[in-house]
RNA sequence: GCGCCUGUAGCUCAGUCGGAUAGAGCAACGGCCUUCUAAGCCGUGGGUCGCAGGUUCGAAUCCUGCCAGGCGUACCA
């Protein structure tokens, strides 16, 4: 509808042009937008502000001329006005939002979707934890945000892959093989000293007494070096099939697992570094190999490998990202946490120095969790192995709850996670007033089908005409808002303008369902407003489905 | 010190490319169930958009400086 305002306002323009009330034909990089309050229309648009300098006319007198020489073929507008400073008001006839009733039917489950992406694959990295312990709050934050995003993406066009890169290599994982050798050793009745930068948590102990049951004392017997490395390899692969396994009953699948250990198996780190020194961008200084990140923007050069030989991270990272588009991605979006921000100049540099535009990777930041119980901060420390798993949030407040909840605010502001407040069935909780809208729809279907032998709802365009109430073109303006909602997520990469744009579809929704019933008396009227309804949940099923988040039939 | 993020109603937060009288929800107060699910709806009050300048027809939004909080600033990941 927004569009169609903009093509008559263009059209208007040309054909005062053409009748000589305007020197030119230009415009300004003008607007049409719904405005916030009601009395200012349908639409409103600043095109006489922006525009009055190329016509050298008063704003007001610029939109009088627009306004003779609007053509409204369709009778789509009611009336219209010229407000405050310049800006033309647009009220429509109720008729002018029906057709959208009709499309929303015929697009079904791709209704809100677009073709941005033009099919250009991306790839979005996320969760990507170490597995050196099992997931946590956080992790479930950035699973939810990265999750959606795909989905996003995917509706806006692009064909998404979804990938988790597993760090199983380097210092961490020795760590936690220590970490599990020192507790195996200590039931096997050593006496041992646990240092405070190995592992704390209580699934060290149930990973070592595993290893104690299979192996028994063996492990003792044999070469230190080679059991801390059994106990890493042991660990971390099972600490992945929980990470996998948590993340299955969160609704999050990705497409591919990639290993870190891979890239250096496979050579890709040395040859992406070979490549580096050939141009002169990685070079030797004390003793040391740096990366000439400065040359693309980054405040210092980073070192890639150490002095004593090994690569750092950001090495295999290089490495990995060259993959990436290497295996055809045009995009690559990575999900990390904020506390990690410092390192997106370096890693942009990186993959300019590799030849890609910086355009070509984003990165996503999501800020920190609080998780609180009744208003009370929840403890946390991972350090003293102290938290709360993603897996305990999911079994105590339910996977809807859990991922609605934390996409409901900007991925960039810290978001506070009440469990109780999850819990709860009231308006407080967000997931249960838009899940309701969807169970109360359902209701009515399964009502209309049972007593009125309603089984299908069909499109039929005088009962549609019979939909003049205010709530009734609300609910139609609020889903209008949902291509464009898809549309600017995708294209800021924030998926929780989908939530907000589902509580708002909801209200319009309760407000509606208090005041009018459907199945009325009259038929027509009730086929209409079937319609309507039908609609309604059909998009709130589709914008659930995006936040990963279910659509009851019942509740 | 430098860099990034945040600062909007008592609380939690939206606010797209600079638009009109800055919006929701919660909390407070007052109403609404014989009717398709009250996990709902309606109404009332509540604001120096951190502060100070600047840019312009117009600034929560852009620029500069300052204040407060968080994070980063490794040959850690």
């Amino acid at each position: 509808m927004k569009q169609v305002i903009r093509e008559m306002i263009g059209a208007a323009v040309a054909r005062a042009h053409q009748a000589g009330a305007l020197s030119n034909d230009l415009t300004g990089d003008f607007v049409v937008e719904a405005p916030k309050l009601d009395n200012h229309g349908d639409f409103a648009t600043n095109v006489a502000l922006v525009s009055a300098k190329q016509h050298r006319m008063a704003p007001r007198r610029l939109a009088e001329i627009l306004l003779t020489h609007l053509e409204d073929s369709a009778h789509r507008i009611e009336r219209t006005e010229i407000a405050g400073p310049g800006f033309i008001n647009f009220f429509l006839r109720p008729t002018a939002w029906h057709p959208l009733l009709a499309d929303i039917h015929r697009a079904g489950g791709s209704y809100g979707a677009s073709d941005a992406g033009a099919g250009r694959r991306v790839q979005v990295e996320f969760v990507s934890a170490n597995p050196t312990g099992p997931l946590h709050v956080g992790h479930g934050r950035g699973a939810a945000v990265g999750d959606t995003t795909a989905n996003i993406l995917d509706a806006a066009g692009y064909r998404v892959q979804r990938e988790y890169y597993i760090n199983d290599s380097g210092r961490q994982i020795r760590t936690l093989g220590l970490s599990v050798y020192l507790r195996y050793a200590a039931l096997c009745g050593r006496t041992i000293e646990f240092p405070e930068d190995c592992y704390q948590g209580d699934y060290i102990r149930d990973l070592a007494a595993q290893i104690r049951q299979e192996k028994g004392d063996a492990l003792l017997e044999g070469d230190e070096a080679e059991a801390v490395d059994y106990c890493a390899r042991h660990a971390a692969g099972s600490i992945l099939e929980g990470i996998r396994k948590d993340l299955e009953d969160f609704g999050v699948q990705f497409d591919r697992w990639y290993s870190e250990q891979s890239l250096f198996d496979e050579g890709r780190v040395e040859a992406a570094l070979d490549d580096l020194r050939r141009r002169g961008i990685v070079y030797e200084k004390d003793g040391a190999q740096w990366c000439r990140t400065t040359d693309y923007g980054d405040e210092k050069d980073r070192v890639v490998v150490r002095q004593n030989g090994l690569a750092t991270y950001f090495a295999s990272d290089i490495a990995y990202h060259r993959e990436k588009y290497s295996r055809g991605f045009d995009r690559v979006i990575d999900v990390w946490g904020a506390d990690h921000h410092g390192y997106i100049p370096r890693m942009t540099a990186a993959i300019e120095a590799s030849g890609q535009r910086r355009d070509q990777f984003q990165v996503i930041l999501v800020h920190l969790v609080n998780l609180l119980r009744g208003g009370q901060p929840v403890a946390m420390s991972t350090r003293a192995g102290e938290f709360v798993t993603l897996a305990e949030v999911v079994a105590e407040v339910g996977r809807d709850a859990a991922r609605f909840i934390f996409l409901t605010r900007h991925h960039e502001s810290a978001l506070d996670f009440d469990l109780e407040l999850a819990k709860q069935k009231t308006n407080d909780n967000p997931v249960y007033y838009v899940q309701y809208v969807h169970a109360r729809i359902a209701s009515i279907l399964r009502k209309a089908a049972e007593e009125h032998g309603v089984g299908e709802v069909l499109f039929d365009p005088e009962a549609v005409a019979s939909l003049t109430e205010t709530e009734e073109i609300a609910l139609i303006k609020a889903m209008a808002a949902f291509p464009e909602t898809i549309a600017t997520a995708a294209a800021n990469l924030e998926p929780h303008r989908v939530t907000f744009f589902l509580m708002d579809l909801a209200a319009a929704f309760h407000a509606y369902y208090n005041r009018h019933r459907v199945l009325t008396e009259d038929p027509l009227l009730a086929r209409g407003r079937l319609f309507l309804v039908a609609a309604v949940r059909q998009v709130i099923a589709r914008g659930l489905g995006l936040l990963g988040v279910s659509a009851p039939e019942r509740m």
